[in-house]
DNA sequence: TTATTACATGATAATTCTTATAAATAATTC
DNA sequence: GAATTATTTATAAGAATTATCATGTAATAA
């Protein structure tokens, strides 16, 4: 399922004359396989095991080239460090206020506020950025 | 007109027993007048021929303290540093990605993505936050 | 009003995240 | 396989933000 994906990725990078090494492809593999927004940091840490020469630079690097190919998103957050998204499908995230956990929410793309934006500011509009903040179910609990 | 938030702003914090300072004054003057959407560089260097001796401490400090009483808004973009914005009525925000022009745009709140998300992630939801990217019209121009 | 207390400021150092540089290394092309 | 070009690594540099702490100033109580 996730290798579906990481295979895909592999090939798009392949197609834009990328080139393949092993630290890219155990960044793009720990991506795909957690799913789990990582910050660069992250992920240099989970492969230090297995490389333990690489650089952070290269992690940083390799990101960087990711997300100009288009597979990978970078999500910023007012408080810490910038966490990477694989782009697979469209959805939203939802924040925990509270412990920092990010989970998925699929939701239609909000189509109609571009189109609106569009007309009200004169602007050529690209894309957009919707994030929901709250409680987890985890921290709810924690509160009492 | 401005000056009536402004005034709002100071008594929130007056009830909340945080200090009136001519510092902290001249930062929610400047955030109420220019509303602009300025970095905390920004705020530093406009004050500096009325203060020349405050500390860009000084403005984080109060620019959290703000944030926490809940007049100002951290709006965080992946490239540069944060810019703030005082909390006055509900509205977006819609980017140029070419210049970093912010520019307002009031839509209605999106009210049933927040409840959906409720619903389906179990979280409890505070708040959301929402951008639109786009080149702005002199943008736009200027790609020719 | 004065004394006391608690918070705010200013200067600077420290920290954190990220990018730049340059030499070494690995991958691609011919 | 040699030449070319991109990539990695290590390290330094940079920028944004926060921590520290002595000093100053505002609120509170006597």
């Amino acid at each position: 399922m996730a290798n579906e994906h990481l295979q895909e990725a592999v090939n798009t990078l392949k197609n834009t004359k990328v080139r393949m090494t092993p630290q890219r492809h155990a960044i793009l593999e720990y991506l795909y396989e957690t799913m789990n927004h990582p910050t660069a940091d992250d992920i240099y840490k989970a492969l230090e095991s297995k490389f333990p020469n690489m650089s952070v630079a290269t992690v940083y690097n390799n990101l960087r080239v990711f997300k100009n190919v288009g597979i990978v998103k970078e999500l910023t957050y007012g408080d810490s460090s910038s966490r990477f998204d694989c782009v697979t499908t469209d959805h939203y995230h939802i924040i925990c206020s509270d412990c920092g956990k990010i989970v998925d929410f699929h939701y239609p793309g909000l189509d109609e506020v571009e189109t609106l934006a569009e007309q009200v500011t004169g602007f050529q509009v690209h894309n957009h950025r919707m994030e929901i903040y709250g409680s987890c179910q985890d921290c709810k609990v924690a509160a009492h």
